[in-house]
DNA sequence: CGCGTGAGAATGAACGTTCACTCATTAACT
DNA sequence: AGTTAATGAGTGAACGTTCATTCTCACGCG
């Protein structure tokens, strides 16, 4: 509780600005003003703008993996497990509009490229959960013969979309909406 | 062929630029040079470079409007005008990435998002084809009972996420594909 | 116990760069 | 000759980053 403490309020009120604004209307001058230290300060904890957003960026989505691995049904149907990664991820996102906020912003920059290319090569450092799904699926002749970047926007996209509407107020993502939704990306990727 | 010659010239560049690097990698002295005009001088044309995105934007839009309304099966089932619009949009994408890459930038900015709200809400100018298809489609109980912003997520976010993937080299998409893909989007909205 | 000291932490003014936009000047056209 | 179009150096604002200076505080010494 010494120095992880600034560093904490650094990156928190990074996380919060650059959730909100964007990248480029979340300037260092601010995010110091918001985590009460000087600018000059943030440079004490990150050698740069680029190294504060990255470490951010695999922060939360660590914390996002520790969170879906919890209650995973591992043992369970494939659909089963399916439902659950699409469910638990929209309620995480729900609870946490900033995260999914950020990751957005991170996603749709240049580092996003780079990070998805990893992922569908299977380069991503931890075993991918949904990623295995998908391998399974096909194995086992339950879901449609797609190269698993296809599954994977069938599955991912509408989510993404979801929570942009959900979080501008065009939608109420309750309960039995997030239900249904989730069996509808299912059919979309189930043979 | 007098005006409107540079005015091209700098919406093509504009285009072409701000596609490739995003609004922020885009300035207004590069976007000139590559236009073959002095910075000044996209001044005359465009108030601000705000008003050049928008006016750009605009323009595109109607473009792809026009595209999908052209051998649009009106008479036709439901489902066959539905996976008509999907088809020809992401032919059109394939056909013009830079079209692709500018919309997305467009999206993903402050700008997307008022522009997403009017669609949602029936406020843009023209008639919305995807969304008259919605409106009838849950009318005739063909399509699930979802909010229109459900349907169009289920609808378009898969077909956005490709489009990045195809135009990224991750995968290929060839007509089979495509037809797959669209076949799978409905599978994900009918009833 | 009080005090001086030194090293690490923090500061914020200043710097260099980038960018959208302006405008006095020049060129082109009628 | 006069009107419109085009130019591009200049302006000021915003930003990431630096660094000389100040602050903090644990520790040793008298």
């Amino acid at each position: 509780m010494k120095t992880s403490d600034k560093r904490r309020d650094i990156m928190q009120a990074a996380l919060e600005l650059i959730a909100e604004q964007g990248f480029h209307r979340a300037p260092m001058a601010e995010i110091a003003e918001k985590a009460g230290v000087a600018a000059g300060t943030i440079y004490r904890y990150f050698e740069s703008k680029d190294v504060l957003i990255t470490k951010l960026h695999r922060e939360l989505e660590d914390k996002i993996m520790a969170v879906l691995q919890e209650g995973y049904p591992s043992g369970r149907p494939l659909r089963e497990r399916f439902l659950y990664l699409i469910r638990e991820l929209l309620r995480y996102f729900i609870t946490n509009p900033l995260h999914f906020r950020y990751m957005e912003q991170y996603f749709n920059s240049p580092y996003g490229i780079s990070m998805h290319r990893d992922r569908l090569l299977g380069k991503s450092g931890n075993q991918d959960i949904l990623m295995d799904i998908f391998d399974q699926g096909i194995e086992q002749q339950v879901l449609k013969e797609f190269p698993k970047a296809v599954l994977f926007s069938l599955a991912f996209g509408p989510m993404i979309f979801l929570m942009r509407d959900h979080i501008f107020d065009f939608i109420v993502l309750d309960e039995a909406l997030i239900k249904q939704i989730t069996e509808a990306c299912w059919d979309a990727i189930k043979r």
